[in-house]
Order: C-alpha cells, then structure tokens, then sequence
DNA sequence: AAACTTTATCGTAATATTGCAATATTAAGT
DNA sequence: ACTTAATATTGCAATATTACGATAAAGTTT
C-alpha cells in the first residue's frame, strides 16, 4: 500500500486535499511565504532563503507547482517563481466556507 | 532521511504545514465533509460512510485529532468525534490572510 | 567556444504514510 | 460473568516522502 485510493473520493475532496497536502511541509509553507512577501521571486533567492540543499528547494518548488499552487516563468537563466491566484483561492474558498458552516456542533 | 526538517522553520510555519498536511488526504477531506452536515458525529457513522476500512478510518481520525482539528467525546461506548473551531479557523486565518495579500505579483 | 551561473534531475538512504487483517480494549446490555 | 457492539492498536507489506551529493541541462558572459 502506501498509495492513497483517489478514486474512492470526490473530484473536489481530492482537489482540495492535493491543495492541503502540497502545504503541508514547513519548506513549502515558507516558500509561499516567501513569494508573498518578495519584490522579485527569483529561484536563486529562494534557495538562499531556506536552510536546505538546491535540490531540496528544487523539489518542494515542484511539487507546489504540481499542485498548481505556483507557477514558474522563465527569465534569462533564472527562473522567477510566482504563486498561483487562481489555484490558491481555491484553498481559501474551501477553508473559509467551511468554517462558515461550522456553527452548531454536538460536542 | 524521509524526516521533515522542522527545527529550520519557525513555529507558525510549522503550525500551518501540519494543519495542511492533515487535511491532505482525500479520506480526511471526507471525514470533515461529513463532520460538518451530520447531525451527531459517531465515529461508526464515518466508518460506514467512507470506502475504507475500519482501522483505516480509525487512523485518520487518529491523524486529524493529533493535528487538533477534531476532538473526540466518548458517548457511552461509542465515540462523537467533532470539528474543532479554534483548529479550523487558524487554517482559515492563514488562506484569508494570505489570499489578500496576492495582489502585485511579477510573473 | 570556454567558463560561469542557475536550476533540474538522478540516484540513493532513511523515514513516513497508507491500508488492512487480526486482535485488543472498553462499555453496554443480558 | 458472558456476550455483543464500538473503537483502538498492533503488525506488516507496499509505496511515498524527505533530503542531499553528484551530475546534467540551459542560458549568460567573457
């Protein structure tokens, strides 16, 4: 085992926890972070950021691009990493109408 | 390795990547979907609403009450398994917060 | 073109996750 | 106490993730 049965679950309930999941990593949460808060969103300065190896950031940066969370465009022989709007309004949509809902509970 | 490096990030970071990470996989999603249009939350109820095993949906809850997403109240000899509101609303802070912030982007 | 910069990929080791059968635990009812 | 019902735990196999050194690929500069 150790694959997740996708298939026994909705389109949306796995979208969003394709979403969650790529978040679910320090180095990720800290890329985005990141990417928030930079003028410029160069890889290079990414990798400099972070307290792990090139390949490691390389990695995490394509998994949040698998997801949809980032997107990167190529610019010289950088690459400048940006966050996806389309894709994390998703995220948000989803944990804001949620808890919305989340008014009366049995416990 | 396959250990996440946690002492590098700081502990928000931290806070919202196991909060993300719980929330990533689709039979979690599932679980917090059902959680929050059920009128009682019996753990057996989630059981027989998801396509998995008992020791597998077991586990889930397992990860979502260790993450302090929900919290588990036992009713006799069954257990009433719930969203916890504050959990869930520093994982909507952070999309909502983070979201509005994604106006100038460079890419 | 050679040297340099930047980022991705490969290969690999260590650990984590997923899923379930079997079994244990705990409480309720008889 | 015995049985039933509900949930948790154990043990295990298959796969995924994390991390990084070494190397490749692609662009830039001189």
């Amino acid at each position: 085992m150790g694959t997740t049965k996708t298939d026994l679950f909705t389109a949306k309930q796995n979208e969003i926890a394709i979403l969650a999941k790529a978040m679910g990593h320090p180095a990720r949460v800290a890329i985005i972070e990141y990417l928030l808060k930079a003028d410029k969103c160069i890889c290079g300065d990414i990798v400099n950021e972070l307290p792990l190896a090139q390949p490691t950031v390389s990695q995490h940066l394509k998994e949040l691009k698998n997801a949809g969370i980032i997107k990167g465009n190529i610019e010289g022989n950088a690459i400048c990493y940006c966050i996806n709007e389309k894709t994390f309004h998703i995220l948000k949509d989803y944990f804001t109408k949620t808890a919305t809902v989340l008014k009366q509970q049995c416990c």
